[in-house]
RNA sequence: GGGGUGGUAGCUCAAUUGGUUAGAGCACCGGCCUGUCACGUCGGAGGUUGCGAGUUCAACCCUCGUCCAUCCCGCCA
């Protein structure tokens, strides 16, 4: 039973050994008297020959995902038949026993599909998702994010943090996503959430004076998922002592250099730039910019505002904006691909899309032009920076959407024109985001980031004052090609001020000692100023591995209705399991 | 909670304007084949067209409802 080699290990160098090799069928090809199979495993794939009377009757059973141990001798290919596709393609092993470990039904996935892409539907690949996982190209990315975590272990040791554990089970706070829940059996009505992430826990380390922390930390979140979201994840989540921005900013730069560019080879960035939120969302309608292209976005309100054009001005005349950006060498887009665009940027709100096309002299050419005074089509062409050959575009509404369609607007361009390489890594630091943003459903203030970010010292007076809309927060995004691959912030370090952020969150006094009695009483003795940062782990191998999903990264993921078609959880469970836990259930009524 | 797309053989897909026997490739079963490597070749089996109603002489196709998946908005850092 044992192997002497694994399926990638043979060479040449290897021809007359005698090896014993265990593994699947990748593929098996009788030809009647000779019969090949190719063998595989995690490490790779080899050609073993069945060419005796001993051991073909048992070949000729074999099928595709067999396990089988084989013993034979490592052959040279004969002159011109070696195979350049695999790592072992110089050699076969001429087998001469064979034994057949376990059989194997038929596999609803194609397992040996030649191409890296899976074209079965989501649903069947997560109930099979073992055989999924046989697939070389997904285990690729598990063994990838495993030397990942060796290397972020590595840095961190060496960059003096502790690795900490912190509980699973942990009390219910309000802000942020909903929490899934745990009830307690001998606490009878009484329940734990599972961490939306170790937030309070970590800095309640900075206050036992652990100084450096980190963990690989999974994290709970009862949202509505995503492509890139998933019920449960993982963050690298880090927080340090006695620092400011700079210095976590800085150990996170060394982290993209370190770590990041070592396990994806490529070279470090000179320093990640940065840029203040307000920037980010007037230049590139977003909050999490990707710079991998151009395509910046220009605010023309105080042009069209001059215009005759009854929708432009009546927007900017009612407290909206419009915003414009110009397509480079998009002049010849049909008028399909407009309508599309039209379309995509309603999803975002967008009430209409304005085009205009720079024609050879420069000339605009729009549809709207009769509303437009020559000069004011010229002053609107050299605000978005457009050139001969180019397409305008221009949004108009309230400033958040305007800004937000007109970033989306912006990717979809990129898309179609192909300039989202996945090769180029363009990494961002935003800073300086608002303290707090007014939520429309919840009728307040909410923290942007989260309750226990700090603002700007500068700012303090003025968030003390009630001045919420203008607040700025100490707390700063890393991005990733247009993505939000981690987020930090300096904490609130003073009792009182944590205290009043809570209350101008709208919590009552009663709610602040209640929920977050035990944290703001922490402060009390002696915290020192600490901050941090948290990556997610799966997006970050998604984004530098050029994917948008993080299914793939994670061995066992839920689906879109956050449940696991392999084991069928969530599943319900006995009256009496519900009964030890003080549980009775008050169902929808189904229709 | 809302919108888009999809659901046909084990898998991936096709099926003209609604038209009479729902097809193909892969996989599977059987035959042939000694250098293939996505082997080839001959043959065979395999279908409640997601589910339920309705319209029609006739429904994979049209209508309504429903379930599931997926992508997005809201939500969520």
């Amino acid at each position: 039973m044992k192997r002497s080699h694994n399926c990638n290990a043979l060479r040449k160098s290897d021809i007359g050994a005698t090896v014993t090799l265990a593994g699947w069928v990748d593929r098996r090809r009788d030809l009647g008297g000779v019969i090949f199979a190719d063998l595989r495993d995690k490490y790779g794939k080899i050609q073993v020959v069945f060419d005796n009377p001993e051991v073909n009757p048992i070949a000729d059973t074999i099928r595709n995902e067999f396990v089988i141990w084989i013993e034979g001798t490592v052959i040279a290919r004969p002159a011109g038949m070696e195979n350049p596709k695999l790592d072992t393609g110089d050699v076969d092993v001429m087998v001469t026993t064979i034994k057949i470990l376990n059989k194997s039904e038929p596999p609803p996935l194609a397992i040996n599909d030649h191409n890296e892409e899976c074209k079965e539907n989501d649903d069947l690949r997560l109930r099979y998702r073992y055989l999924d996982l046989r697939r070389p190209w997904i285990q690729k990315n598990l063994i990838l994010k495993s030397r990942f975590l060796g290397e972020v272990h590595a840095f961190f040791r060496k960059n003096g943090f502790e690795e900490i554990e912190t509980p699973i089970l942990c009390k219910s706070t309000p802000e942020g996503a909903r929490d899934y829940l745990v009830p307690s059996r001998v606490n009878p009505g009484s329940f734990y959430a599972l961490p939306q992430s170790p937030q309070q826990y970590k800095q309640l380390l900075m206050i036992a004076g652990m100084d450096r922390y980190y963990q690989i930390a999974r994290c709970f979140r009862d949202e509505d998922l995503r492509a890139d979201r998933q019920p449960e994840f993982t963050q690298i989540d880090v927080e340090m002592s006695f620092v400011e921005q700079e210095d976590v900013m800085g150990m996170f730069d060394n982290f993209v250099s370190e770590v990041l560019c070592k396990v994806w080879n490529f070279e470090a960035p000179q320093a990640i730039p940065r840029m203040p939120y307000s920037e980010a969302m007037l230049r590139y309608g977003s909050d999490k910019p990707d710079i991998r292209f151009g395509l910046e976005i220009s605010d023309v309100s105080s042009i069209v505002v001059q215009s005759e054009f009854g929708v432009f001005k009546n927007v900017v005349n009612s407290g909206g904006v419009v915003r414009g950006i110009a397509a480079t060498g998009c002049v010849e887009f049909s008028r399909k691909q407009i309508d599309d665009l039209t379309s995509y940027v309603g999803r975002y709100g967008a009430k209409g899309l304005v085009w205009m096309r720079v024609k050879d002299g420069g000339e605009v050419e729009t549809q709207v032009g009769k509303f437009f005074t020559v000069d004011q089509l010229n002053a609107l062409r050299d605000a978005v920076g457009a050139k001969a050959g180019d397409m305008m575009f221009f949004i108009a509404g309230p400033e958040k959407m305007a800004s937000n369609a007109t970033g989306q607007l912006r990717l979809e361009i990129g898309r179609i024109k192909g300039l989202m390489n996945p090769k180029v890594r363009k990494f961002l630091w935003v800073t300086d985001f608002p303290m707090f943003e007014f939520s429309e459903s919840e009728g307040r203030y909410m923290s942007t980031h989260h309750p226990f970010t700090a603002p700007l010292p500068e700012h303090l007076d003025m968030m003390l004052n009630g001045n919420l809309k203008d607040c700025l927060a100490h707390a700063y995004d890393l991005v990733l090609n247009g993505v939000e691959i981690g987020g930090g912030s300096i904490r609130i370090h003073n009792p009182d001020v944590q205290e009043k952020v809570f209350r101008l969150l709208g919590l009552t006094a009663e709610q602040v000692q209640e929920k977050f009695g035990f944290f703001v009483d922490a402060f009390k003795f002696g915290a020192p100023p600490h901050g941090g940062l948290a990556l997610g782990l799966d997006r970050v191998l998604a984004t530098l591995e050029g994917q948008d999903s993080i299914r793939d990264f994670i061995a066992f993921p839920k689906n879109t209705s956050a449940s696991s078609p392999m084991d069928n959880s969530p599943s319900p469970v006995d009256a009496e399991q519900l009964q030890e836990v003080h549980i009775t259930l008050n169902l929808p009524k189904k229709a």
